[in-house]
DNA sequence: CTGAAAGCGCTTACAG
DNA sequence: CTGAAAGCGCTTACAG
């Protein structure tokens, strides 16, 4: 198999300088016509591809934008990634994916070795020192960290928390649970924070079980709440897998939801609609997210080849939450005895 | 803010040569004590780190390899991955993963354009020109194409699906239903051929309605199956997605699964145990399957820039599917009238 | 053990 | 409109 042309080749077959060429394909109108034909004919007939890695360096650009996520099998960044790709791919980007859990010194060496032009960052818990030290344009999507010199886009995470509460509350629910997020989480401290402040607003009794998104937290919460003297009526579940794992678990143990409990997950992953009962939840805009954060990366990465200044100050960005009622959510069984 | 410091810095301020500085830091042996020390020194004092781009594009390497798969958001995607990005960077390799339906033209680019040493394949339908056209190594996982010149890891298909189908046999199963995976897609098809030949094998009537891999597909699989005047007892179904929509619209429709209808999924996805009915399915070892094809394309990645020979031509790997029983599956309803 | 020089494959002022 | 030359930031034979 003959080795790849590279632009030499096609210069030497056409008659002219590898200057020519690389104007010849990159601004065809900076040429004369019939120069132009020559190389053109010339890039076909050797089969010519350019060699992006070359036109990088020399362009001091990595034409790539690097996607840092904590945990890169959870379900809920799928659509973000292929959100971001889309986009990328449209102004001619390339992504890379990695884990941001991958320590302190690969992670520094991250925002400093040229293969990335701008970072997407989906984890709020990196050191500050070590995001803070990139010098590469950079946003943080749905997570994020007050000490991160960076612009911030998602949603509102205690007013989706209230959209939650309210329903429950106009549902009729006197008495209501929330299965929390990891205590060092942002998104599962501000969920929090909007649920005890719109559950105190409508005059609920509020508890809090301490908790994380995964399915695990919510068949041990369930567990919990099933040994409780007097039981809520309604859960607020800090993601849709801990409430998946809520109600999966209490079923198993002999209730029915929304009959005994009502249950409201967050972030309508794909099978939230499917689950049984179909469930309850705040829609997270993951495709709307992934496509804003990619629009905000590529105009940092571009405005600052551009030369423009202060591109990386660009402003937080919120997207909208939405309540969607499906089967898990009920009104609470009349207590026995209870008034009217 | 300083412009980052390049190895001509961190030279001078250490009084060698830039030579000398590469030597330091890719081979400390093969300099003196001294010399060493200076330019660590050097190296701390400025920050230097190395620019990758330069000493990939130097060493004709781009230390990244690329996954390929029909759909970044597909959720069965996420832990293979995770598995491959885990292994890469273990090797100091970039991850890059790109959607396989960009275009022809963007595709074939990807094997030349020098920003990736290796690709992993996820997806069996690209036009065999392009993928044959690419000139790096590769190997495909999951799906496969014979038309592509390259390695094949993954599941054997047909063994897979004749686990299910014989797992419903001894549960006394004699009529039959499978939904089909699209009808080009490979896996689909040997999926459907091993359902065929096992439940001849075991002497059952077998139908099979066309499908896909989606919850929608399995939905509409249920309408048509309830619409039947005598409806199979069990049915293996190509996908957990798709054997999710069935259930779901199963016990929408007023059924109960599995006395009703026994349930067999494929994939084992993360929802798979935490379902209401908890899904008997088949599972691919997804984590086993990316760290392989990361150990695959590593090996001929290293094994070509080592100069080996025919390093691409490495033979065809199966991993073991298993048979997980949940409570989707049960012993069919005694007919009314019929045989004990 | 160390340095000067060439080169990876491009692009882009600078001349003409 | 086109070419010669420098250079992106490294590494690596080749000498010494």
């Amino acid at each position: 198999m003959r080795a790849r042309a590279r632009i030499k080749d096609v210069a030497s077959l056409a008659g002219v300088s590898t200057a020519t060429v690389s104007r010849a394909l990159s601004s065809p109108d900076t040429v004369g016509p019939a120069t132009r034909e020559k190389v053109m004919e010339a890039v076909k007939a050797t089969g010519y591809r350019i060699n992006a890695a070359a036109r990088d360096l020399r362009q001091r650009r990595a034409r790539s934008i690097l996607i840092l996520a904590p945990d890169l099998s959870n379900t809920f960044f799928g659509k973000i990634f292929a959100a971001i790709q889309e986009e990328a791919s449209d102004v001619g980007l390339t992504v890379q994916i990695s884990d941001s859990r991958i320590g302190r010194d690969r992670l520094l060496s991250l925002g400093y070795d040229g293969r990335a032009d701008g970072i997407v960052l989906l984890d709020g818990g990196i050191d500050p020192e070590v995001v803070n030290g990139w010098k590469l344009p950079l946003v943080q999507l749905s997570e994020w960290n007050d000490e991160y010199r960076a612009p911030r886009l998602g949603i509102d995470n205690r007013a989706a928390a209230r959209l939650a509460v309210d329903h429950l509350a106009d549902l009729g629910h006197r008495d209501i649970l929330h299965v929390s997020g990891p205590g060092e989480n942002v998104l599962g401290v501000e969920r929090q924070e909007g649920f005890l402040m719109a559950a105190a607003d409508r005059g609920m009794t509020a508890t809090v079980f301490p908790g994380a998104f995964t399915l695990e937290a919510g068949a041990q919460a369930a567990r919990h709440w099933a040994a409780l003297a007097t039981r809520p009526t309604a859960v607020f579940c800090a993601s849709d897998e801990c409430a998946l794992g809520f109600i999966s678990e209490c079923v198993h143990a002999g209730f029915d939801v929304p009959s005994d409990v009502s249950v409201v997950g967050f972030d309508d992953i794909d099978f939230a609609d499917r689950f049984l009962p179909a469930l309850t939840t705040i829609r997270q805009p993951r495709a709307d997210m992934g496509r804003a954060a990619a629009a905000r990366i590529i105009q940092m990465v571009e405005g600052r080849a551009a030369g423009s200044d202060n591109v990386d100050a660009l402003p937080t960005e919120r997207l909208e939450p939405a309540l969607i009622i499906r089967s898990s959510t009920g009104t609470p069984k009349r207590k026995p005895g209870a008034p009217a």
